[in-house]
DNA sequence: TCGCTATTTCGACATTTCTAGAAATGGAGC
DNA sequence: GCTCCATTTCTAGAAATGTCGAAATAGCGA
């Protein structure tokens, strides 16, 4: 999978709203992690379906998960959630004639 | 529509290695914009079903169009891709209990 | 062991997205 | 007018994604 694909499914996983705002929320959250639960009582949807955005969250390498007892914590993998931000700026205007940002 | 519902209408549109490759295409590009056939050379999909990806990816606020005789020139709306990937860092860490970005 | 809680997996259906050929549009030049 | 050329719109089928109830798993404490 090249850089483009990995970074397109990045980008995919975040792009559906009750995803991001996971994300947000956990990115929000503490670096130990937050607690599925928790994230459930803030997102509001069937358990059967947040575990189905959480997982697609952590194979696109967004968020990890930490087991502790019957708590499942999830949290954000910064360095990876920077690279892909970083990415949609790299070579900025590399071909233009005046810089932009 | 909500903040969070429009950008991950946004981060949709560039979970697809086709869209994302365009986005960064122009983002190097001039300011001016870049034609779609320079565009299609760039990456290789018929010519149907690139104007589709470049509709969405203008639908989404993060092109913008002017035509100019036949061609038709896209361009990065660049601030609107600021306001996106600074939105995923926004309130880092505030519920946390220490700093991590 | 039993029951309780937290969470995931399964299964099935509805919805959306992706793709690309064919036809249509719109402008430039003869 | 006609004819290129660049690009978009239409269409329809294939593929992927979203949803959620029911069942399964896994760990705790009594």
């Amino acid at each position: 999978m090249t850089k483009v694909d990995r970074h397109a499914e990045q980008l995919a996983a975040l792009g559906h709203s009750v995803r991001l705002s996971i994300l947000r929320y956990v990115v929000q959250g503490d670096k130990g992690g937050t607690a599925a639960g928790d994230i459930q009582g803030h997102v509001d949807v069937p358990a059967s379906t947040l575990s189905h955005h959480l997982k697609r969250l952590v194979d696109a390498g967004l968020l990890s998960t930490r087991n502790e007892g019957t708590y499942h914590y999830y949290a954000a993998i910064y360095e990876n959630l920077r690279a892909l931000t970083d990415y949609l700026w790299e070579d900025c205007c590399k071909r233009g004639k005046g810089s932009c940002c």
